[in-house]
RNA sequence: GCGCCCAUAGCUCAGCUGGAUAGAGCGUCGGACUACGAAUCCGAAGGCCCUUGGUUCGAAUCCAAGUGGGCGUACCA
């Protein structure tokens, strides 16, 4: 990367300042920032460095940039000239060869270029969804579901070795009073009369449920008790769901490489044995018949129950236990996607990752703000228990995939997202994702046209590269060089709206390029030079949709 | 009460972990197709970055207090 090569500049110019006794004695805690400037009259890129030091060294900043500048060696010549600037920048302004250079890059790499090996295959475990088998999908789980998909696409990018799982929470109450109300309609529609609790499900799958069983077996389950009855219709409920969910999650381009049943962590008295060993190293302890998290020990507000009074563990004692299980599979890293609503939850999570030793930086947590329904303006109310809400199904199949994928992506995770039903039903025209599509594929047919008018597609050492040399030019090679900062900067945030972003500014620039200029002209070399130019567009566009989870279309 | 998140153009939101003159989309107004796709482009209007203090060469960004909104504060999951 240039961003890269000018740092190392900087750093050799930095040192030698130091050797010759050019600048005072210090101590500077790197690293050296390099940034893109916005304006060109500031040059391509500008290091904040003298400013740094001036603090450090208790020296004026342009003076300290002046030694800076007058030791770079710059022995590739990749600098056309060097400023000082401001208050002390230092503006690199780079030769317009190297930048078209660059494009040599984009083209060989291909499909793999903006990926990288800075994970060094680390072993990350990210997971989303993690919804209760209680109910399909709805347009809350759709936002966790895209943004967890592409924080592990982005991650596998940047050289991780990513696992993708969903935590099945089947296992508690809700089960019980899920597989109690298909019961209960089946009851109904086998002709009894029942008074439904309101704390019930409602939705109307739950008649279908009941009707399949119905439609099955007859009335046999109506021969034995409740109690008797209840496992069965709650697994076959669950069982199903879960099916519909995982069916859901495919159409909507979200795959899981596991699913994990709570029910695996009690296996073996799995759970009880952990809480025995934390008991032991003191991080429980027993008041009555509760058992207590120590969980202040670590930060956290109060302790946490992890067993009840009546001897059943809590969902926290199940979660420490799956925490644990994560580690002990290797990973290195484990990202949780969370709804905002449980942000009060990380303290205890944290604390009960370090009670068992481990650094809890290594777990990291994404809030997800929920989102809101709205129709028209007007707010939609959502309760799964109640049966209002709009499918993550009814949302794929209305709006398409790549435009409701994209506008999840559109907002940072933890900023609030109002979905409009009939906005996103009637904006398919005027949708941000289309606007970057339609980019793709004007590329594509410029190349079409380019093959039909008998032009060989070229490669980069069929082109003069010093043919690209306008201000737009410049601008969309600059724009590809910055994409895969772009992409090891999600990494490191693991914020995937920053891709969504960079699209829109790069398919901007391009169209724009477009409206002035013709790609394919009288003159044979220039065509050829900005024929490749746009092939890297075209790269860098696919590549970065292909991150989203969103098909770059050749015709639209 | 306590804790977490948020407050930036009329609306919806970015702002790259402290940088130079604060940006984009939608909306409004005015322009551009006899040439590679007008789902596009060009231009204009629009701002006390919630308020007040502090930290320093420099603050939308960090700290403190206040105001307004969302969420949490279970032996629910």
């Amino acid at each position: 990367m240039v961003r890269d090569r000018l740092i190392k500049l900087l750093e050799d110019s930095l040192k030698a300042c130091w050797e010759k006794g050019a600048l005072k004695p210090g101590e500077f805690k790197g690293p050296v920032e390099m940034e893109f400037t916005r304006d060109p009259a500031f040059g391509d890129y500008a290091s904040n460095l003298a400013m740094v030091l001036a603090s450090v060294l208790r020296d004026n900043p342009r003076k300290i940039a002046g030694q800076l500048v007058k030791n770079l060696d710059d022995c590739d010549g990749v600098l056309e000239k060097v400023e000082i600037a401001g208050p002390g920048f230092i503006n690199f302004f780079v030769r317009d060869a190297v930048w078209a250079g660059y494009l040599e890059n984009v083209l060989r790499l291909g499909s793999g270029y903006g990926k990288s090996e800075n994970g060094k295959n680390r072993r990350v475990q990210v997971e989303f969804v993690s919804a209760n088998p209680t109910g399909p999908l709805h347009v809350g789980h759709a936002r966790g579901a895209v943004i967890g998909d592409v924080v592990a696409n982005i991650l596998k990018a940047s050289g991780c070795n990513v696992f993708k799982e969903y935590y099945i929470n089947d296992v508690g109450n809700q089960m019980n009073r899920l597989g109690r109300s298909v019961y209960l309609r089946y009851r109904e529609l086998a002709g009894d009369r029942i008074d439904f609790p309101e704390d019930h499900y409602q939705g109307r799958y739950i008649y279908e449920l009941a009707g399949e069983i119905l439609d099955k077996d007859g009335k046999t389950h109506l021969e034995k008790t409740e109690e008797e009855e209840i496992p069965f219709f709650t697994s076959y409920a669950a069982e199903s769901i879960m099916n519909g969910i995982r069916e859901d999650l495919k159409a909507f381009g979200v795959l899981f490489d596991n699913y994990f049943s709570e029910r695996e962590l009690y296996k073996e008295r799995g759970v009880d044995r952990l809480l025995e060993k934390l008991e032991k190293n003191g991080f429980i302890y027993r008041e009555g018949d509760t058992l207590w998290f120590r969980s202040t020990a670590f930060g956290d507000e109060k302790d946490r129950v992890v067993v009840r009074e009546t001897g059943e563990p809590t969902y926290f004692a199940a979660d420490i236990a799956y925490h644990k299980n994560k580690y002990e599979r290797g990973f290195d890293n484990v990202i949780d996607i969370w709804g905002a609503d449980h942000h009060g939850y990380i303290p205890r999570v944290k604390a009960a990752v370090q009670a068992m030793g481990i650094d809890p930086e290594t777990l990291r947590i994404i809030l997800v703000q929920l989102v809101s329904l709205s129709r028209e303006g007007k707010p939609v109310p959502m309760s799964t228990r109640a049966g209002e809400f709009v499918t993550l199904r009814e949302v794929v199949d209305e709006v398409g995939k790549d435009a409701a994928r994209y506008n999840f992506l559109m907002r940072r995770s933890d900023s609030h997202l109002d979905f409009d039903l009939e906005l996103a039903k009637k904006q398919s025209n005027e949708n941000p994702v289309y606007y970057v599509q339609y980019a793709h594929a004007r590329i594509e047919s410029i190349i079409r046209t380019a093959r039909e008018r008998g032009m060989k597609i070229p490669g980069f050492g069929e082109i003069d590269p010093l043919q690209l040399r306008i201000p737009e030019e410049i601008a969309l090679i600059k724009a590809i060089t910055r994409y895969p900062e772009i992409v090891e900067g999600g990494a490191r945030s693991l914020e995937p709206h920053r891709l969504t972003f960079y699209l829109n500014d790069l398919a901007s620039i391009f169209h724009s390029y477009y409206n002035k200029n013709r790609v394919i002209s009288d003159d044979p070399d220039m065509s050829r030079a900005r024929l490749v130019l746009v092939i890297a567009v075209g790269i860098v566009i696919r590549n970065a949709l292909g991150l989203l989870g969103v098909s770059a279309p050749e015709k639209m």
